[in-house]
DNA sequence: TGACAATACTGTATGCCGTACAGTATAATG
DNA sequence: CATTATACTGTACGGCATACAGTATTGTCA
């Protein structure tokens, strides 16, 4: 791969980097586990991996952004994360800048 | 501060955090020094502090993104930067990078 | 005129967070 | 019955923003 393309790669990785978090409280709105996240998400445009989504659960849960419940009546044992209460509102604190954000760049971008 | 506003501050740092090479890029379309560079950004609602764009600048002139050339001839010396060939297309494909995901991620917010 | 703020940069250290990689285990498929 | 899909855990690594420290010159204003 092209030094250029190495770049480029790492740019749009950081483009999406923040945007991550975005993403994913977004879509647990309602419970949800990482693995049909991953497809969900997928579906939308939104490419995540395995790798990137189940730390980024983690550590959300740790902050008490989401809560998490095992599901072992299923098939197969899913942990199932949703929106806290915090959560809630932080996605909505998220959005406003987020869209602040646009709004900024572009400017710049005209 | 409270827990909840360190995690926000950080959130809304990593949401900003691809955008910075987008900011920076589009405005050197024209030649200008970090410190300035800084002003205007600033102006346009854009924040970027010296201990990120200097090493950001640094990067992207290493990754010849950026050209630069010392300007002694002012009151003092100022390091100019513009964007090389290779930059003008990086920047390119990052707009469109930027485009697709504003899409994607609205979209998911609805 | 002399101190302090503003200007304009360099360089190193730190820490967060995405990603890669390795591993585990069960269910579905053909 | 082997292979693929499902569904997770945990650690190691590296890129990059940011903090911090440092240097030096110019402008201001009391």
């Amino acid at each position: 791969m092209s030094e250029y393309q190495k770049y480029l790669d790492s740019a749009i990785s950081e483009l999406r980097r923040g945007t991550l978090v975005l993403g994913v409280l977004s879509a647990l709105d309602k419970p949800m586990y990482g693995y049909s996240l991953i497809q969900v998400l997928h579906s939308k445009g939104f490419l995540i991996d395995q790798s990137t989504l189940y730390p980024l659960l983690r550590r959300l849960e740790k902050q008490e952004f989401l809560k998490s419940d095992w599901e072992i009546e299923d098939s197969r044992p899913r942990k199932y994360y949703v929106l806290s209460e915090s959560g809630r509102k932080f996605l909505a604190d998220l959005i406003g800048e987020w869209k602040s954000n646009i709004k900024i760049i572009n400017s710049l971008l005209d």
